[in-house]
DNA sequence: CCGATATTCACCCAATCGGATGAATATGGA
DNA sequence: TCCATATTCATCCGATTGGGTGAATATCGG
C-alpha cells in the first residue's frame, strides 16, 4: 500500500526532524530534552515528533509523566531501495547513452579520415 | 551550503514527482508527453517539473518550441548518503543495546540458577 | 502572415505546514 | 491535598503546496 514512503520521505524533508533523528540516534531521550537545543517551542517539537511517529522513524514510550523517545530505522529501508533503484535504473541508461555517444563519435572521426565530408 | 539535500528530499516525498522521475528513466522526454499519463492538467505538471528542476534532479533542454526533459542523478547521492550515514548510526546504537540486553540476561540468568533472589 | 501547437505566466482556491500561544491533562513529590 | 513538572490539545497565523483556469509567448507549418 506504500503510503509509508511518502510518510518516511516528508519527515525527513525537513533540517529540523532531521536533527531531531540525528539527535535520537544517540539513545533514547525525552521530549523536554530532546526539544532544549531547538530554538523554538516545546510545542513546535511536539509536532515535529508526531510527524516522525507518523513515519514510524520514532517511537514513544511513557515511564510516568516523561515520554521517552526513541529511533526506528527500519521506515528508512524503503526510501534507501527507492534511491538506489532509481539511482542504478538512471545512471544505467545515461552510461548506455554515453556509450552510444562514444560510438557515434569514433564514427564521425572514421568518416572525417576519410575525408567524405569535410 | 546544503540547502540541496531539502530541495533533493521535498522534491522526492511527493508521488506525482515521483513518477515524472521514474518515467524520465526511459529517456528525455517532452513536457506534453511527460504530463500525458498523469490525471491532471499540464500546468500542474509543469509546476512538478519546476519543483524538480530546483533540486536539480531534472535537467531542460530547449529545441524549438519543446522543452526536452531529462533526470540528473546527481543530487540523489547527498539524499543516499545522509540515510545510510542515519541507518549506520542508528542500527549500531541498537545493536550494542542489544548486546547489553543480552549481556544482562545472561547475568541475571546466572544469578537466579544460584538461586540468590528467586 | 496565419493558424495550430508547446509551454509558461498570472491568478485563484482549499489544504497543509511550521511556528506561536494559552489551556487542559496527567503524574510526581512534599 | 497542593503545587510543580511533562506533555499534549485547541486555536490562530502566515507561508507554501498542489491543484485548477485563462491568457500570454514562442515556434512550426503552410
Amino acid at each position: 500500500m506504500r503510503a509509508t514512503l511518502n510518510h518516511t520521505l516528508m519527515a525527513i524533508a525537513d533540517p529540523t526532524r532531521r536533527a531531531i533523528l540525528h539527535k535520537l540516534a544517540g539513545g533514547e531521550e525525552r521530549v523536554t530534552d530532546l526539544a532544549r537545543p531547538f530554538a523554538m517551542s516545546l510545542n513546535s517539537v511536539s509536532k515535529h515528533i508526531r510527524i516522525l511517529e507518523r513515519a514510524r522513524l520514532v517511537r514513544r514510550r511513557r515511564s510516568g509523566r516523561e515520554h521517552l523517545l526513541s529511533i526506528n530505522p527500519k521506515p528508512l529501508d524503503e526510501a534507501a531501495d527507492w534511491i538506489e533503484t532509481q539511482r542504478a535504473l538512471w545512471t544505467a541508461r545515461l552510461d548506455a547513452l554515453d556509450d552510444l555517444l562514444k560510438v557515434e563519435d569514433r564514427a564521425a572521426a572514421s568518416r572525417k579520415k576519410k575525408g567524405s565530408s569535410p
